[in-house]
DNA sequence: ATAACCTTTGAACAACTGTTCATGGGTTAT
DNA sequence: ATAACCCATGAACAGTTGTTCAAAGGTTAT
């Protein structure tokens, strides 16, 4: 990385024309799918049940035993995560089993964890 | 990675005795601070803020203008933003510059923005 | 067939979030 | 000193979110 450059937004990997690099804020539309995909990683309950599946496939009442909630509201989340395409499942008679679709999401923890168990630097302010 | 390993929140680089690779889900604290973070990330002029900082040091009167909010609305942000060391700042006079505190945010960034581009596959249900 | 099981769905309601508005603190001008 | 400027803060209000509850769909038993 250069020294002088700012931090930027850029997907540098990618060579594309509509892969740009972003030299102007985000738009309205791109900033609100963002924060939808965040959003939904803005719940306790989901990441728990995040981290249950990621021991494993897990049934929807094992989910729900898991992580102390109702079958319903499990099923609920459930559904939010399979809209961000979080989670991917399987029918199996009168089961279903819900597992991690992929990888980005424990990337995604890593990174947060990272940063929030980063010591806390003396501030100026405040 | 080993293939029968299921995917798992483990922090792999880390060999210390505190940071015993994840056989349970999320403690409900662990989740909690998850959430928290996440949260923060999940709205969109946040994100709008955000990509403008990733070009530069900005004052707070910039970026109402560049984002289209109000100073007010940004004011209170940029202090959601602070809690979570997502952005730094350093007063010049009755400025405020504010920056990109480090590059958490843009592997995160990085991380959704390839998840949200993956090509949607056949889903069997649904 | 009926019953039990597992899961999903919709409505309703409490809790939370982000904005606006008004106000105030601190700094730089005149 | 007063005024203008930049930013932060608190209250209040509309919009959103996650749960519970009741009901129903679909599958496997008896």
């Amino acid at each position: 990385m250069t020294s002088d450059a700012p931090l930027s937004l850029d997907e540098p990997n990618l060579s594309g024309a509509d892969r740009a690099p972003v030299r102007e804020i985000l738009s309205l539309d791109k900033a609100q799918r963002m924060a939808e995909f965040f959003g939904v990683l803005g719940d306790p309950n989901r990441w728990r049940i995040l981290s249950a599946l990621a021991l494993g496939e897990r049934r929807v009442g094992e989910l729900a035993a898991v992580v102390g909630m109702s079958e319903s509201a499990v099923s609920h989340q459930l559904r939010i995560l399979r809209t961000m395409r979080l989670v991917s499942y399987r029918k199996r008679g009168r089961n279903v089993f819900y597992c991690l679709k992929d990888r980005h999401i424990l990337n995604l923890y890593q990174e947060a964890s990272e940063h929030l168990d980063e010591p806390l630097e003396e501030e100026e302010g405040e």
